[in-house]
RNA sequence: GGAUGUUUAGCUCAGCUGGGAGAGCAUCUGUUUGACGUACAGAAGGUCACAGGUUCGAGCCCUGUAGCAUCCACCA
């Protein structure tokens, strides 16, 4: 027998390793149709948070769905090397040890970030066990795999040979403390106040002078123009002349071009090509001289004269001093600007000109814009994609670390020849290029490089391409659309059929989750308190997709709660089944109305539920499912069905043991995807079971002779209305009262016994002739009089009220059908059931009035 | 500047192809009815941001306005 309370840590026990060592989590079965995901690969950095439980939850709802739906269910797992991110964790540890990444040297360096790795894969992998992820892990990869170095070096080596990959001299953004070169998309723009300096620039050869806004001085150093508005009034005579630049006195010509904003600042802007990408593209068109001022460590070089070997900032300070006291300095103003930060290290990034590997993506994102089949879900993520992909620049690739896919490229010092290879060219003449690719370029790979792809397999074959892939909205520019584009140049095929996009997790106040704000929650730390299947459900349901979620513990208590509900119910038709119980066939043609009531409501939910489970909505097919669970099954039948159990001989009261078993069993099934360690243990509690619930079949709704169960609906009214009396009328709920039922449906007969029991009636007439100064309750079959010793004070109030309510309904209904409108122009069956509802109204009233 | 989302009960949020406003929590009243007090029974609580429009009919569709949030692009 079941416990009295549902203890998640007794359930949990056990079962995750059961289902690996029997292998139900790995795909194969190839008699069925495959249904393919892959697990957005986690970082091998730290801990899982909340938004990777979320994340893997609905892929595993997902998973789970399929495999009862009969699928052979590919859920491939994985990792990624996450480049930046775990150099910089491993560089950090090393740095508490007092080592630097140069002492130990490439090689001694990779050995310490894989043992890194090893540890927290092991981490990850307790934590998806945890959450009971039916991943297959006997296709499980990395990243940084050997065959997906080959899939890598042969995307590289195919997109260089197509002219879609080149090394090129272009601004950057650099990372200074991590000393390596980033994407456009790992550049974070926040508002950090700034200041913005006015400096005079003199007119060579003249008095006059104009003045240059900046919010950099330190970068004057590599200025070499001063740009205006050619159609601005104030500067069109000086065009052309030459203007001194006061940071070295140095001669700049002052230039002319419509990209310069008239109404901004003081209308004259100063160039600066080798650390802005705006004045890179001007000293493109103008062909104009680059300057760095600065090295890639954000210190100034020999340009910046005195200033060499000064910090950008300390620079900035000391220049603004030098230009004040030359007399130059105009105003300094407090402004709030953007500026780039560097997503992993936080630091203000240095845009620099840099020699760095590109992916040339206009041709890429044509294809992908063109021949992209992925459908997102919801729709609207759709545009984001498309947007992105419309103004995408190109991506540089080339990251200055160790940690990574080294890129496949050879150089001859002495001939300046590069190769560009798949294979490592051991020709002592070559060396190979020092730097890695951007973790990205690996893993938009993902979706068939974990097949096996480039290799024809059979894997690759059968399951690409994938099915679904399930992933967050901020990581669509990150991943997403280069999976897309990466798919379609190699594969020829989108990646996935569908992309369900999800929300970010957030605190109770709607903040992000960050460790700046200490704010974080640990999955494990909620697991521990509510049990998993509590957590999963939370997640998954009762938010609309593509919304953020705010974590509320509340509503992990709440599921908890419902969880334990399905416990108790499970526990109440367990024990109900007694000794003789025997599994056997349910005759619905020679059901009561109660219990057809019960089965056909659950037919109903079960089409509902199936229906939103297909369209990804799990949000909205677990509402199906819990009112079901709650008011249909838990506070209706299950009461209702104690009556049936006393009142009924043995072969009946079996037939009722079977409904309530078939019930409760498909219960069990439809929350198993959200809830799998509950759903196993009660389904093996169940009288007769497969070795688990995850050999089960989906529920499918059954084809049932139609009946009518108007009545059953009055019941449940009558029950409902006569507790109701006895609050409003102060009485005890188990207070015994006098009722009379009016009917000349003869079924009331059928349903007397319930009633009886839920109204706790001293005496229950049923007649089709009831005289009786009770107050009345009018149903669609019936009349209902209570009576008891209330004033009748309190009986004309009731009737007073009633009449208002019929009174106002007929008001209702007479003034839709009386507009020709309405009786025109809306569907047939929404006429007739106005109709209907006013006759029935009408007759209501007449009873009450007499 | 462009785009997207959002505004519904005290709070957090659902709401299907347009057809009589829902849940959880909180509140109030009551309850040893043999599954469950992690519960049960009942109650109260809403001008669906605002203004127009379309429609027989709008929380839902269209237009506009306002607040909040996010993303993209940015001006030196």
């Amino acid at each position: 027998m079941l416990d009295k309370r549902y203890d998640h840590k007794k359930v949990e026990e056990g079962k995750y390793e059961t289902w690996k060592k029997k292998g139900y989590f790995t795909a194969g079965d190839t008699s069925k149709q495959a249904f393919t995901m892959v697990i957005p690969p986690p970082n091998v950095t730290g801990k899982l948070h909340l938004g990777h439980a979320w994340n893997t939850t609905i892929q595993d709802i997902t998973a789970r769905y399929k495999k009862l739906k009969g699928y052979d269910v590919l859920w491939l797992a994985g990792m990624d090397h996450a480049g930046i991110a775990t150099q910089a964790k491993v560089e950090q540890k090393l740095r508490s040890e007092g080592i630097s990444r140069y002492d130990l040297g490439r090689e001694g360096f990779l050995k310490k970030a894989w043992e890194w790795k090893e540890e927290y894969a092991d981490n990850i992998h307790k934590q998806w066990a945890k959450m009971g992820l039916a991943l297959d892990y006997s296709r499980e990869r990395f990243t940084l795999d050997e065959g997906l170095n080959k899939a890598v070096n042969h995307v590289f080596k195919t997109l260089y040979d197509k002219g879609l990959i080149y090394r090129g001299e272009r601004i950057i953004n650099y990372d200074p403390e991590l000393k390596t070169a980033l994407s456009n998309v790992e550049v974070i723009y926040e508002n950090d106040p700034g200041k913005f300096y006015y400096f005079k620039y003199k007119v060579e050869g003249s008095n006059e002078f104009l003045v240059v806004a900046t919010t950099r001085p330190e970068t004057m150093f590599g200025d070499t123009a001063v740009f205006v508005n050619p159609s601005d009034e104030r500067y069109k005579h000086l065009i052309g002349k030459n203007v001194i630049n006061p940071a070295n006195n140095e001669p700049l010509p002052l230039m002319a071009d419509e990209y310069v904003d008239i109404e901004f600042g003081t209308g004259a802007m100063k160039c600066t090509p080798a650390h802005d990408p705006n004045d890179f593209a001007l000293s493109e068109k103008y062909n104009m001289k680059r300057i760095k001022c600065m090295d890639l460590d954000a210190k100034m070089n020999e340009n910046a004269g005195i200033y060499q070997g000064m910090d950008r900032y300390e620079c900035r300070e000391k220049l603004v001093e030098q230009i004040r006291k030359d007399g130059n300095l105009i105003k300094i103003e407090d402004i709030v600007h953007q500026v780039g930060h560097s997503e992993r290290s936080g630091c203000v990034v240095e845009p620099t000109l840099s020699k760095q590997w590109f992916v040339k993506m206009r041709p890429l994102a044509e294809q992908a814009l063109k021949k992209s089949t992925v459908e997102f879900v919801p729709e609207r993520f759709n545009h984001t994609f498309r947007q992105w992909m419309e103004n995408v620049d190109d991506w540089c690739i080339s990251r200055q670390l160790w940690w990574g896919h080294r890129i496949p490229a050879y150089y001859n010092d002495e001939t300046g020849e590069v190769i560009v290879s798949e294979t490592p060219i051991n020709d002592p003449h070559f060396h190979q290029d020092e730097d890695v690719l951007d973790t990205w370029f690996s893993s938009a790979l993902w979706p068939f490089s974990t097949l096996g792809w480039p290799e024809e397999t059979s894997d690759f074959k059968r399951y690409f391409p994938n099915d679904l892939l399930v992933t967050a909205y901020d990581i669509i520019f990150f991943w997403v659309s280069r999976m897309i584009f990466d798919s379609l140049e190699f594969t020829k095929k989108s990646p996935f059929k569908k992309c369900l996009i999800h929300g970010l997790i957030r605190d109770s106040q709607g903040r992000k989750m960050s460790k700046t704000l200490g704010n974080g929650i640990d999955p494990i730390d909620v697991i521990d308190k509510y049990g998993v299947d509590a957590l999963r459900y939370f997640l998954t349901t009762g938010s609309a997709p593509g919304q953020d979620i705010r974590y509320m513990e509340e509503k992990v208590i709440a599921s908890s709660n419902y969880l334990n509900k399905i416990w108790n119910s499970a526990r109440y038709v367990l024990e109900s089944l007694g000794e003789d119980f025997t599994s056997e066939e349910i005759n619905f043609d020679k059901l009561h109305k109660v219990e057809q009531d019960i089965l056909v409501k659950l037919n109903n939910t079960i089409k509902n539920v199936t229906n939103y489970m297909d369209k990804l909505d799990y949000s909205l097919a677990s509402s199906y499912l819990y009112n079901f669970v709650y008011d249909d099954f838990c506070s209706s039948y299950l009461e209702m069905s104690k009556v049936s159990l006393l009142n009924s001989d043995e072969k009946y009261r079996n037939q009722i043991k079977n409904v309530l078993v078939y019930i409760l069993k498909n219960i069990i099934i439809m929350i198993h995807p959200y809830a799998p360690f509950i759903s196993e243990e009660l389904y093996l509690a169940l009288p007769s079971h497969k070795e688990s619930i995850m050999l089960e079949t989906y529920p499918e709704a059954k084809k049932y002779a139609k009946v009518d169960l108007v009545n059953v609906t009055d019941m449940y009214k009558m029950i409902q209305d006569v507790r109701n009396y006895k609050v409003t009328n102060k009485l005890a709920p188990n207070a015994k009262l006098i009722i009379k039922l009016e009917t000349s449906d003869d079924s009331f007969n059928e349903l007397k016994p319930y009633l009886e029991r839920f109204s706790f009636a001293k005496e229950l007439t049923i007649s089709n002739n009831i005289s009786s100064s009770g107050i009345k309750y009018i149903y669609k079959n019936a009349s209902m009089f209570i009576e008891d010793d209330i004033s009748s004070e309190e009986k004309e109030a009731k009737k007073a009220k009633d009449i208002a309510l019929y009174k106002s309904e007929i008001d209702r209904c007479e003034k839709m059908l009386s507009n020709p409108n309405f009786v025109n122009k809306a569907p047939k069956e929404k006429v007739e059931a106005e109709r209907n509802k006013l006759e029935d109204y009408k007759a209501k009233l007449k009873e009450l009035i007499g």
